[in-house]
DNA sequence: AATGAATGAGTCTTCATTCAT
DNA sequence: TATGAATGAAGACTCATTCAT
């Protein structure tokens, strides 16, 4: 963070722009997943863009508003599976709750590699991130309490503040399973089913 | 990267030289769990440790090597609550075995936010991780199936991933709950507490 | 050491680029061949050509790099002049090819300065030198079997290699007589001459 | 050179300290000569001398200070084999007094390596050099006007510093002869003889 | 005297960022 | 707008030298 005033991405005005936005954001997703915020240069994102460095940095006029804005994109498409979420839930069974949130959690696997990265290297990221893990645990508790209502809202929070971390973890069982062929994500779901059921019946 | 081969830490041979390898430790762990291994210098790990950069290098002669120590460090004290578990596992309840596993992890905490910011960015800390895990892994799904001998052996050692993974995150749970007065590690303990109560039942 | 990859030199693409790769060589050149490879630093080397540190690493990306730069340049002039010598060597007297090729040396004094320099202290040069050695060493092999037809290739090639070792004197020489004014280098073209003659006799 | 006032050598006064410093010189002399003066360390040297880098300042105040050391441990040796020259070149013939110079440098090599790198790195050994090129040189000047009296002092003096760069090559002459088995230093005998007995004609 | 820990200036190298073309 | 050269602060690491034990 060498000088702390040019964050904001500049908007791309027309389709060229738009695509080659795209492409340094895809790229810029991909080299922090690889290696991390610290190690991922400026210049690599450029070169796997099939951009010059100049380029860049005319829609990126920092290192940190790339980051953002990957963590924009991110946030953008995960608060709309949030909604989702919100809109099927009603009528599911506990089971089907616990799968649609893993479910989910998969679907953002590859955006969020990069995302997670950032958290630590990016002073603001974390605060960008309170609204969306606030809606998603907000999302899980209206769901508890929909299933109990007997839960106060304290119950709800708590336990939805848990369920989100164990989602947290499904990237890395999808990871493991894929190496070891052993059903981690499938145990995920039963345990968060069971969970689940569990604070149906308090 | 200019180095690759400087990776052992020199043994120091004199009071005075133990004294300084464990003042650069600690301050090398706090350095990398604030703000991650990259973003964390020789330079100001050696001034937190009231060391000169040329007395770090004494000890540990690259960056690498001082992750490696933080890391060893760390694997040792947590393959003897390891131990430990193993040996009072026998005859507690399920509820005091998930209070057992999530104390253990707090325990641990101080040493392991350095260590987790060391996976990603060292090549073989990675590797060296998973005899510890393994450990873990192998301790749990002994446990479980001391609880419930019809588990086979690969239900045991899935759940038993699982049940790591979710003890991964007691240290951001209590760290939340320092900070919004929530009982986040309690609901820890009573998800694990379900969780292997359903294990029992299977 | 921390390298071990980057090694070539990159090529400028545009005018000024070339400029900057010329003086920066020969500041790379005037500095090695002063205090020899070790002691010239790429700071110094930056500052005499008028140029940035990074500027430098932009179009040498290590001290070897510029080193190996360096002796490319030598190299190619050097291997252009043996061309010369051979094409020229026909038809002329004893004493003729002995100045010729005490000339040769002395034109390449400039850049050869800083290039034995490299010998000692980077991997990779002595392997880059034996061609260049081996291309004269064959002219000079070449031309003395064509003013002795007896000479077996051996003799030929031994010869050919003592009167290498020779030349090599010859930039000593020339300093020396700047400074105590005796004739060195005539001296060191009759001891050629002397020797040619000699092998034309056997 | 951080500090330009510990150059002399302290003089050992027992048994143990002579076999130190002979141990020490060995360590530095095969040090430098295998990686040139820079690049060897002190550490180093003490280390392969069996010694503590302590003792090493002990009896060597300055890296300077022990370069200097060797150079004045293989002055010392080649003066006296001008000597010995000097003794038995009367009634030697043109072939003999070659062979005996080339032999002279022969076994003068192991010294020698170390020297050459050291001069150009410390100032004030090319100083220390002269005396003993003189010395040489004054010695092969006074053979050839023996063998030659209508020779001038300068025609004597500037052959004698031709015959003296030839000598030079003779190390690097057995180093090639080794690897390729051509009778390398045969010919710079008789290369030597040629021009030995050349100057006696004229 | 011997040992090895401590020091810190100086080196190579990287990379975010700026700017001329 | 696009390109790539230029910049220099900052970081990892080395090593001659000093000093306490």
């Amino acid at each position: 963070m060498r000088n702390a005033h040019k964050i904001e991405a500049k908007e791309p005005k027309r389709a060229r722009g738009k695509q080659r936005v795209a492409d340094l954001l895809d790229a810029g997703a991909a080299l922090i997943a690889a290696k991390g915020y610290e190690a991922a240069t400026m210049t690599e994102v450029a070169q796997r863009a099939g951009a010059s460095i100049g380029s860049l940095y005319q829609f990126f006029p920092s290192k940190e508003a790339l980051a953002l804005g990957l963590f924009d994109r991110y946030a953008q498409q995960a608060a709309a599976m949030v909604d989702d979420f919100v809109e099927c839930a009603p009528g599911l069974s506990t089971a089907q709750l616990a799968d649609r949130l893993v479910d989910m959690m998969l679907e953002l696997r590859a955006h969020r590699l990069a995302t997670v990265a950032l958290s630590d290297s990016i002073t603001g990221i974390a605060e960008r991130r309170h609204p969306l893990r606030n809606k998603l645990r907000g999302a899980i508790a209206h769901m508890l309490r929909s299933v109990n209502g007997q839960l106060s809202e304290q119950q709800a929070g708590v336990a939805a503040y848990m369920i989100a971390q164990v989602l947290k973890t499904v990237q890395t069982l999808a990871i493991e399973e894929a190496e070891s062929g052993l059903p981690h994500v499938a145990e995920a779901r039963r345990m968060l089913a069971v969970y689940i059921d569990h604070m149906t019946k308090l």
